[in-house]
DNA sequence: CTTGAAACCAATTGTAC
DNA sequence: GTACAATTGGTTTCAAG
C-alpha cells in the first residue's frame, strides 16, 4: 500500500492526539474534515493504523518496575511456543525472537522488584526454558510511540545531522 | 493518587480505544457519560491518562526492521548524558539504564538491516560508548499497549494459574 | 480525488439529586 | 459523588465539482 505525504501527516496527527477532530487534522495537513475522515477511515481499512489507545503512567497504575529478560530455550522451541507462554502473562508486555546467545527477550512490567522475581520464577519453570538472564531497569531515558517519527524513515538521522 | 475499580475499567476501555464515546465507556462500566467525561478529565489532570495515540502497524510506514543494543559507556558517564544522545536519533523509540553488565538497553526501529547498522555505527561513535552489543529481532511474538491490563496489577499470573 | 451543506449524534454545561 | 436535559459543536453522509 502507498502513502502520501498527507497520509503520513496525518497519521503524525493522530499519533500525537488521537482524539483531535478532522477539523483540526484537517487544518494542520491543508484539508477538509470530510476528506481527512475519507483518508483516515482508509488508513484503518488497510492496516497501516490498527487502532486508538489512551497513553497511560504505568507507575499511577501500580506498575513501578520494568526488567527485561533474555530466554535461552531448548534446542527444538519454535517461536509460536514462546508466544503461547508468554502471552499467558499480563506482566511480558513484549516479546521477540532475537539474534544473538539469547533465544528470545522479553520487557516485563511488575509492580515491584519482588514481583519481577515471581514472574521470572514462573517463566524460567516453562518446559522449554533452559535459563534466564534479567536486567532491572534503572530509569527510563527515552519512550516514544510507535510512529512518532511518522514523516519519512528514509530522512537522515540524528536529527540535524 | 487514588484509583478505584471504575477508573481502571475506564482506563483499561481507552486503552482499547482511545475514541469511543463517553455514552460508549459508560455503558461498559456502568456509568452515565457526563459522569465518565468527569473521570477522564480528571484522569488527564492528575497524569494518569498523559494522552490517546493512534496505534501504526511500522511496518505500514516503512520501519521494517528492529533491534536491541545493549550500551557500554564510559565510567562516568550520567544518565543524563546518555538520554541526551540518544533523544538526537529518530530511529531510538525507547532507551532505558538497566542493571547488570551493561549500561543501557535500546530499542531501535529503522527501515532495513543497513539502516540499522548505520544508526549502531554512529551511536558506536559517540565519545562515551566503549562497546555496543547488538540483537536484530527476527519476529515479535508479543506487543501489549502500555496498560493494557489496567485492571489490577495485583491480580495473579499468568492468567487462570 | 476533493469540497461544502445538511442531518444526525456526541460532547459539554448547568441543574438537581 | 451521581443523573438528566439543553445547547453547542463534531461526525457523517450526500450531492456536486
Amino acid at each position: 500500500m502507498e502513502l502520501d505525504r498527507l497520509d503520513r501527516d496525518i497519521i503524525a496527527a493522530l499519533v500525537e492526539d488521537a482524539r483531535a477532530t478532522y477539523a483540526e487534522i484537517g487544518h494542520d495537513v491543508g484539508l477538509s474534515a470530510s476528506a481527512v475522515k475519507r483518508r483516515v477511515d482508509r488508513l484503518r481499512e488497510t492496516g497501516a493504523i490498527t487502532g486508538f489507545s489512551a497513553r497511560v503512567a504505568p507507575r499511577a497504575l501500580g506498575w513501578n518496575t520494568e526488567a527485561y529478560v533474555e530466554l535461552f530455550c531448548q534446542g527444538k522451541t519454535k517461536p509460536s511456543d514462546i508466544a503461547l507462554a508468554m502471552a499467558r502473562y499480563p506482566e511480558v508486555v513484549a516479546a521477540a525472537t532475537i539474534t544473538g546467545e539469547a533465544d528470545a527477550l522479553l520487557h516485563i512490567r511488575a509492580t515491584d522488584v519482588r514481583h519481577v522475581e515471581r514472574v521470572i520464577e514462573r517463566i524460567a519453570a516453562e518446559t522449554f526454558v533452559v535459563r534466564t538472564k534479567s536486567s532491572i531497569v534503572l530509569s527510563r531515558l527515552v519512550d516514544l510511540p510507535t510512529g512518532a517519527v511518522a514523516s519519512d524513515p528514509r530522512n537522515g538521522s540524528p536529527v540535524g545531522g
